[in-house]
DNA sequence: TACCTGTGCTAAATCGATTTTTCAAATTAA
DNA sequence: TTAATTTGAAAAATCGATTTAGCACAGGTA
């Protein structure tokens, strides 16, 4: 059961191992291998299963075919939609795909990126954190292919693709002002991502588009880098501390499961003690009862992109990216929380 | 910024390829490489940055260091918990690993094993699914270092490790019956992996144990490739058929999710009208109300161990696997629903 | 007849490491 | 003093592919 290599496939059809490849790899007519030969070179390899041997295209080649996807959480639910689309564009193109996670450790960010170097991928899917600012400069610099994929970092000039999270958050608060709601709080996390600013600056805009004051202590930080029983605690203050709420909104669906949590302890009913809207769909909303409505992330559409993005940076003959960034509009699903 | 190569460091350090990668690679002292110049190397490898190619690597020594994890559903909860364990341990002892997922698709399994052949991974990490026997049966003729998780092929001899499910069951029912419950309903699907029929077994016997009738029509097993609509549907018909039924047992965390739904549709309140307990925890069993019993999985256990047996294949020298089928307990976790 | 030209394939170089073999110089043994 | 051994490191083979250069041979041309 020895691995069968390009000579010996050469060695059956008596011919060289040159031959042979060019055969393979299509190259048969511009090298002008007879037909005969060809068939006959053809019918070896399959009949004897010949498989090449990665390694050693990867070696001449310098192409390893993988791509290499870094998210936060590996068990996050982002990732968990993300990775499917992700591999499946990826396979179609001929490419497979390494995950990573950072596990929200800030410093892993930056060895990650260095690791998927010494292991050569060809490009990189990466969901940004705080602590890869440094990092992802270094491969824009270096001009290795790379898409980044929920958020970006300013300043940093890498393609990226990500939902409209300004839009997103406006269709939500619409929503609650369209119910008549006015006393609406914002739950977001004290991390300094752009997406996160965005959807802050989303509420924002939009209270004030409806005439609506904007108050600071309705807009709950929490940190990061907390237990979760912690940021459980704070929650529930901040709703026995603001009982005259309607609507609560939260920045993402780690934070709004935190909150199904305190809503419950505090025995409020949704929607009528209090309205609920969550950005970033979770298994979760659609089951807790009353169902959670929120605002869905194309995720699916956003790995598609982004694969489509770095397949074209991966064609070296294509030039330089059509769309550079590219945002993608969220869809508001209603549900009984609102 | 071109790659450095160990032709590069030799120039450097004014001493030859061979004689760097000797000192690289720990073999100095054999390789009688005089400390002066070990020292020097050294020096001059670190200050440069260089970083060993990892195809001629690989290419050279046979071993690509990479592990291929195979699972059903890469989005599903049981790989989102075990991803993280296996992967950590796999750096741990030098390793990366490749995902991939047979999304519940029968032929993909096959299909898969060969793929990861062709990239050379080093051993494999499979949970078994109907279609991949095949394949399992290959790797195991051709001694390839593989270990099952979550489940096993009777009458293949190939190293598993699980969980105890007969045992896990077998806590989940004399809980219930010692509440004084006797009208247990048992719901499963119709695929056929040993795990279920495991507790199943379970199911049945732990009835048996306490002198309750085993019932056929307490008994549902629902069809697998079916809408996740159908399944509900039909799960609702089976409560209104038995609405004597005072707990229902689910076998799979997948069906105590869509149980929520057809118990929260028709109207019932946990645990109370019905207790309810299911088999492999799930985020949404702790927070959906009143928190769903469950009997968790030691899936990092499970991962740890496995790991563990996949490496001791993997070092050559040990001989055969000291252990060679592993199960390990699950632990019940009560929650309002029971 | 001698000289190109195109055809059809083979030989050899290469990718970047590891590993085996070789070999000069220093040391020891006879 | 000469042969045998040890030391320290370089040279060369190797992994399995791709790719460039080269080489017979047939046919056409001057």
């Amino acid at each position: 059961m020895e691995r069968l290599t390009l000579k010996d496939v050469a060695k059956l059809a008596g011919v060289a191992p040159s031959t042979v490849s060019f055969v393979l790899n299509g190259k048969g007519k511009q090298m002008r291998i007879r037909d005969e030969v060809a068939q006959k070179i053809m019918q070896v390899a399959e009949k004897s299963g010949y498989e090449p041997h990665r390694m050693a295209v990867n070696l001449r080649t310098g192409q390893s075919k993988t791509l290499g996807l870094i998210v936060e959480s590996i068990s996050g639910s982002f990732f968990a939609s993300l990775a499917k689309t992700i591999e499946t564009e990826a396979e179609r193109n001929g490419y497979n795909v390494v995950y990573c996670s950072t596990e929200n450790n800030a410093q892993k960010g930056a060895e990650l990126i260095k690791m998927l170097g010494r292991q050569m991928v060809d490009g990189y899917l990466i969901t940004p954190a705080p602590g890869m600012e440094k990092g992802v400069q270094q491969l824009v610099q270096n001009q290795r292919p790379l898409v980044l994929m929920d958020s970006y970092f300013p300043g940093i000039k890498a393609p990226y693709v990500l939902t409209n999270n300004y839009d997103g958050v406006q269709q939500g608060i619409r929503q609650l002002v369209k119910k008549g709601l006015t006393k609406i709080a914002f739950v977001t996390v004290d991390l300094d991502l752009i997406q996160l600013t965005e959807r802050q600056r989303g509420y924002v805009n939009t209270l004030k588009e409806n005439k609506i004051a904007v108050k600071k202590k309705y807009i709950l930080q929490l940190k990061y880098h907390r237990q979760q029983s912690d940021s459980l605690r704070e929650l529930r203050s901040f709703l026995e501390e603001n009982p005259e709420l309607e609507a609560i909104f939260f920045a993402t669906n780690y934070l709004g499961i935190i909150g199904l949590e305190a809503i419950s302890q505090l025995g409020l009913k949704m929607p009528d003690d209090l309205a609920v809207m969550c950005f970033d769909d979770h298994d979760i909303f659609r089951l807790y009862p009353p169902g959670i409505s929120v605002i869905e992330q194309p995720i699916d559409n956003i790995a598609r992109t982004a694969i489509d993005m770095l397949m074209q940076q991966l064609d070296k003959g294509k030039g330089p990216l059509k769309k550079f960034a590219v945002e993608l509009p969220g869809r508001m699903i209603l549900r009984g929380s609102t």
